[in-house]
DNA sequence: AGGCTTACTTCAAGCCGTGATTTAACGTGT
DNA sequence: ACACGTTAAATCACGGCTTGAAGTAAGCCT
């Protein structure tokens, strides 16, 4: 049923630019040959495709390598000056707005916390345009190199027409009481710059899987644990989003069913039983929300220090854990599954072993046999990362290309 | 970090060929023109692809439709007997060998009932086999124009290196006590028609979906349940196969971590809730697995009847399973779930309201708002159906190449 | 019979990747 | 110094693809 549309000779042009920028990207400076090898064109084309990257400046010569007889190779890369990106972080307490130049390097962040109006929109979607022009500013980076904006937002994503270049975007967010927000019509009255919205957590998901726990594995899903649980599932190699891209709500995925009474409303939801929420409320300790790093450091404290009920709930928090990641491993069949989040990471070494001990014992044994689980290596700072490689994404896909801002009465009007 | 391999130009003609016979199999007869404005080809290509198929004897002219003062258009149809197709059910009391032409008319079926040997290995390979030769004895079909043998057995299927033709399948079945048969290996050796095999579950699955109450979703999950409880997940119109080919294991998902003893060992999974077996054993009247469905349907009736204990059971059942559903929706955000399979068909038309309603309390509101929950139009017969897609699937991706038999010392040596 | 409309076919033009050939840039041995 | 072998990269003819324009076929209407 799977229908690509129409392809032109020329889509193999674009094709093969992306192959190669992808790997000179990700597999650091390479030879022609070798990447003749890697992705199985041939010499000539190689040879031809290089040279145009070349003339355009998204690839450059950077030393040779000694040979043992013969002409040496020259080894090539994609210069990480030659474009720039945005990552911004809309985050539960601040705005985190950072530029990148095209190897994730951070040039300049502006963080600004969200005041007393919490997370009404129009203020966020100033507090990012005032640090989109910040960052531009402090660094004197020509806007016209910004491949693009990649925002992480708490709440569901809806996409809308790529044609609209983002203006499409509509977020939905029960905790934070968004509603059919237009987030992308409100930044593109803002700036001209091309558009990416996702969850958050997704984009965090996105950083492990390029920078991270994940690197290299095609099938893996990214469980990501803060004050609330989400998971973030790639699929062949990309972002697995479903219909509407909500694909991968993992927290409330039902492990008790009428169990425990959850924020969003139903019972049995796996964050009522280990979103670092309700592991605190539980505990009985500080339920002040804005204490919730310091109180669930406190639990893992007692825990560490045998205090039965701390050891206790944090032994059945493991056990659900392994239990929903067990449901991952049938639904996803992944070859790998990451456990990150500021709260997975926290409690990712006491609770590991009893995790994957309670994942065998809940999961069928064939995949379960084909899955590793382990800990992400990022912490939740890289959800700006992240975001910044939803830009990146599309500029390696559509090899190489550097997208013209819209001038007035362009595609997003109306 | 998807990279699709290298593409030279003749693979733009095999794409060319395979979006016009899709769509000329699926969408019925069509006029040139009509083919052009929908693959978005121009005319000249539609001609010159078209020319080709006619020659090939994959497509034929079949009358045309009047016109208003022009040239009248000629209609394009794939012939129906111009290749053939093998499906074969391994099921739980028997193996079903059924052949096919293009249309997936059934030509003659072969009903094999197992033996006490039960599902001894040789014993189900030898029944395939019988039945393949005796399909094809009693119409008389050129083995020649078979496309393909495609198989649905109960278990997780390995798919091994597709260079071997399928002589690499390997099966795996808690349930039937299959470890890591060599089933492909196995078939192999008797026939030298190319091999297909999966999940039974799943060819229902995929039969649903081209021919029933799935058709024309790009996302959707198959939700099936007789005995046990299984699902076929489609993303972006293909199946969702993960890193093993296992994905779609629902019945373990855990819907009441520490509850019921599933006959998988674990404790809490979906299947011990809502599965067929495990309804009639609590309900307790003939455990007898072999009346399986006479107890399910006289549970039915009991409750229809107003016996408090079945509809109490029924009811419960319809909570587990709109949750479980639930889980589905916030994980996989397809645009429809077909619940189809012999018990969820029998049971259906009572629960569904039930089902959706659990759906929705479970389900979050954004993603549960996109999503039709309905009953599958297909019987349990459809898994030959299904099975026959798969060689018919790879038959339409290829552009209508007729994959030659193997000659011995080919591919399929070692 | 002539004109009009629509469906289909043919053909030159522009690209693309391949694979063979040529050129470039090294180390080595004399 | 200098020719030689070796390996890397560039060049180019070739077959193949889609497009889009121009040409042909096949029916209506007057």
């Amino acid at each position: 049923m799977t229908l690509r549309g129409k392809q032109t000779v020329r889509d193999l042009r674009r094709g093969s630019r992306s192959t190669l920028l992808r790997r000179l990207y990700f597999d650091g400076p390479l030879s022609r040959q070798e990447l003749g090898r890697i992705s199985g064109l041939s010499a000539g084309s190689i040879s031809n495709v290089i040279g145009e990257l070349l003339a355009d400046g998204l690839v450059e010569e950077c030393g040779s390598v000694e040979s043992d007889g013969g002409r040496p190779r020259i080894l090539l890369q994609v210069p990480p000056g030659r474009a720039h990106l945005v990552g911004v972080d809309v985050g539960e307490t601040q705005v985190r707005v950072a530029l990148f130049d095209l190897a994730l390097t951070e040039l300049a962040a502006s963080d600004h916390p969200l005041s007393d109006k919490g997370h009404d929109v129009d203020h966020v979607v100033e507090l990012i345009l005032t640090g989109l022009a910040e960052v531009l500013r402090r660094t004197g980076v020509d806007p016209d190199t910004v491949l693009g904006v990649g925002v992480g937002v708490p709440g569901i994503v809806e996409q809308g027409d790529p044609a609209r270049r983002g203006a499409g975007i509509v977020v939905h967010s029960q905790t934070v009481d968004w509603d059919a927000v237009p987030l992308g019509r409100l930044l593109r009255a803002g700036t001209d710059l091309p558009l990416h919205v996702d969850n958050g957590a997704k984009t965090l998901g996105q950083a492990e899987m390029w920078f991270g726990a994940g690197r290299g594995a095609q099938h893996a899903v990214v469980a990501l644990f803060g004050s609330g649980v989400g998971a973030c599932v790639i699929a062949d190699g990309a972002r697995f989003r479903g219909a509407t891209s909500s694909a991968g709500e993992w927290g409330h995925t039902k492990v008790h069913v009428g169990g425990r009474l959850c924020r969003c409303g139903a019972r049995g939801c796996l964050e009522a039983y280990v979103g670092a929420e309700a592991l605190v409320e539980r505990w009985g300790k500080a339920p002040d929300s804005s204490a919730e790093k310091a109180g669930l450091a406190a639990l893992l404290a007692a825990a560490e220090a045998g205090e039965s009920a701390a050891v206790e709930l944090l032994a059945e928090a493991a056990e659900y854990l392994g239990a929903a990641i067990a449901d991952l491993i049938n639904l996803f069949n992944p070859e790998r599954i990451v456990i990150g989040g500021w709260a997975g990471l926290l409690l990712g070494p006491r609770l590991l072993p009893a995790v994957r001990e309670a994942a065998t014992a809940y999961a069928l044994r064939f995949p379960r046999a084909q899955t590793s689980i382990e800990l992400g290596r990022l912490g939740p700072d890289a959800v700006t990362v992240g975001a910044a490689t939803l830009p990146l994404s599309q500029f390696l896909d559509s090899g190489g290309e550097i997208p013209g801002r819209i001038g007035p009465g362009g595609p997003a009007a109306g």
